[in-house]
DNA sequence: TAACAAAGTTAACGGTGATAACATCAAAGG
DNA sequence: CCTTTGATGTTATCACCGTTAACTTTGTTA
């Protein structure tokens, strides 16, 4: 009742589906045209109808993976004292941390560079941006409040975001031994560099 | 005279050499061991007589990119007045950085994940140790003469490199606008981390 | 000089992204 | 109501890829 050989209507949706299931079980290049093809139970050139090329359909994953980012650092300022910059922050970082951590195949098919150069596609930068302006605003609250350091937005966004992107990936990638400080690495980490960020004239 | 037939002597560097050249025109995923065999005048196959498999190759290459990495911080360890330690710092979190803007594809391929699981390429492993450790003395040199914090050095280590790593890959996939900061981003981001480093006590 | 190990060869397998040419179906218009 | 048409599938095919098996050539060593 719900297979109509032709006009699958349902297509791109499973597509997408099944390669991020892949993409979380394997790795982006484990994800093969023809194999999600064959396991949505379509012929592999189907899937031309609705992505330009096997890229594209990365892209549109990196897009849903920057959607979930976006999502997550909401929630999760959202449960935090909005009023007490430094908790803002340390959570904000935190919980982008345990994104990377909680999807790291995903993650790095959204930064790892595999995806072709910045402006190829369009919505995927759009989603990006939308991630990025959550961490700005919070930094730009962090400003406003007298908490963080006067000094021009930009550089502090991208002084946060260079940490939580280096700690999170280095995580992911294993290269940093160091599980064994206490409380955890990242949240001793993002407290040294909130430290040096503090506005020292006017003190919250 | 130079061209036996077989045993051609120096197949391997020359894979190699071929290889690191379709890199850094291309990218990774570019890389076909079919044909770096034809453009050195060799069957496919012959390659297996030296690498395992693409992803030995991979690594051979990755671990010719610690080595250089490695030897980039050194040598900018070496220009510079290591009794004032913010300089030293400074000066290689720059040259780690430009580094990774002047090959970002072989950079992407050390740290991208592409290359499976830590511990699978023991040499590699031991390659990205080394250049680390050039990252970690210097920072012990700061926290020993006074000028960094005296918390624990793989805190500190960890900190140091994830600013720097983030930094360039958000650099080198063009995520940071902002190249319109005084006097550069990087300098920026890296002054506003060494600030915060620093021990207040016992200034330098 | 015979034997052996190292380093190359060709042939072939299964898998990949992609395109062209054709088939089917749903929906819209006369 | 039937036809036309465009969207969405299909099969056949191409050129490429990594990898393996089986064989051949070469340099070295006994």
């Amino acid at each position: 009742m719900s297979r109509p050989a032709y006009h699958h209507g349902d297509l791109p949706q499973q597509a997408l589906q099944q390669a991020l299931d892949t993409l979380r079980a394997e790795s982006d290049t484990a994800i093969s045209l023809r194999a999600i093809a064959k396991h949505i139970g379509v012929s592999a050139p189907a899937l031309y109808r609705h992505f330009a090329d096997r890229e594209s359909l990365l892209a549109e994953l990196a897009i849903t993976g920057f959607m979930l980012l976006r999502d997550r650092l909401r929630d999760r300022l959202r449960q935090v004292d909005q009023a007490d910059s430094r908790h803002a922050l340390l959570h904000i970082g935190l919980a982008y941390i345990s994104f990377a951590e909680d999807e790291p195949n995903l993650y790095r098919l959204m930064f790892g560079g595999r995806i072709l150069p910045k402006g190829a596609h369009p919505r995927l930068d759009e989603a990006g941006l939308e991630a990025f302006r959550v961490l700005e605003d919070t930094v730009a609250r962090g400003q406003s409040v007298g908490y963080l350091k006067p000094l021009p937005l930009p550089l502090m966004t991208a002084t946060a975001w260079s940490m939580v992107h280096g700690l999170s990936e280095l995580t992911i990638d294993g290269h940093l031994p160091g599980a064994d400080i206490e409380p955890t690495l990242a949240e001793s980490v993002l407290t040294l560099l909130l430290d040096g960020s503090r506005n020292e004239q006017q003190n919250q």
